[in-house]
DNA sequence: TGAGATATGTCAATAAGGCTGACCCAAATT
DNA sequence: AATTTGGGTCAGCCTTATTGACATATCTCA
């Protein structure tokens, strides 16, 4: 099966001065897709799937988590949130402790058994990135963070680099 | 409302003596998801979804694509893509011409209309990584590109790479 | 030529993960 | 005491994906 080549007549930017790199807008594409593949065979076998990973990833990085930090995260809607949140708690991998100020909160930690897959996860993850950086150079990891994090809607960069301990 | 830092001894690990890119994990999140964002709001004008959109960008790019190349791309079933194809063909985004030599093929092509969409979305989606590389140094785009490159599953990069026209 | 493989299309059922809208309670704030 | 805030929940809907089964046309090869 031999696939066409890109037509790089196919469509003039007549209207834009802009170039497209569709190199870049594509790898991301896939590399989305085969970074969360891998999680996700995991996950299948303990009934969960993707949007259990994100909370539990979160919940993990970021212990005490209260539920509107969460929801403030992952941007979804707390329906959304609960459904998840709740078969990982009734499952035992989150714990959920009431607030000792604000007792309306709830601040979310994970269990020993969140924990175990927590990390597990988190490795295969880890260890996909780091097979790519040892092949492009682990120069490249300053580059590809600061990339990445450009990508982010400038409005809500601020917000992911207080979470991830940059200010 | 103060969001927790990570807890840098949260997750010691004992078991791997590998480094975990927390930074690198979540910033590919938070990235794609905006990345993604940009389109979905447009195409939810048009009745159309993420689906949608990656049939019309692969078949806008590679025009003449058949059926089993782009299933063999974005790695889904026929019946999902049919029912995506289906509504860009009766809608009138994309064009199926008989294959000459094999009648049993079809070929994939973007209509007039097609395009104009393909085009305004890719020009969103290029809009966004320009900003990210003139903020990152335009040298960072080399080397965002063979990074996520490189996490792709090692058995799919060939095919990438032909994809892309980079043998 | 006839058998089998290939490319595509389609039906039906199911699951995950989102959404909106409408409520509820308890606790905090003013 | 009244209002706001944090969280929980019900009900219904949508999109995207899945599996499994089957249909049809066309191509290939012995």
């Amino acid at each position: 099966m031999t696939l066409p080549r890109p037509d790089p007549d196919a469509a003039p930017l007549r209207s834009s001065s802009e170039a497209v790199p569709h190199d870049l807008i594509e790898l991301l594409f896939f590399a989305y897709r085969d970074f969360v593949g891998d999680p996700d065979r995991i996950l299948a076998d303990y009934g969960f799937g993707r949007a259990h990973h994100r909370v539990l990833h979160f919940v993990q990085r970021r212990p005490g988590l209260t539920i509107a930090e969460l929801l403030d995260i992952l941007q979804i809607t707390k329906q959304s949130l609960n459904r998840v949140l709740k078969e990982l708690v009734e499952k035992g991998y989150i714990e959920q402790r009431t607030g000792r100020q604000d007792k309306r909160q709830r601040h979310l930690h994970t269990t020993a058994t969140g924990q175990d897959l927590a990390l597990r996860l988190v490795r295969l993850q880890a260890k996909r990135i780091n097979r790519a950086l040892a092949s492009v150079g682990p120069e490249a990891a300053a580059t590809a963070a600061q990339y990445l994090s450009a990508l982010i809607d400038p409005s809500e960069q601020p917000k992911v680099n207080r979470l991830l301990g940059k200010p």
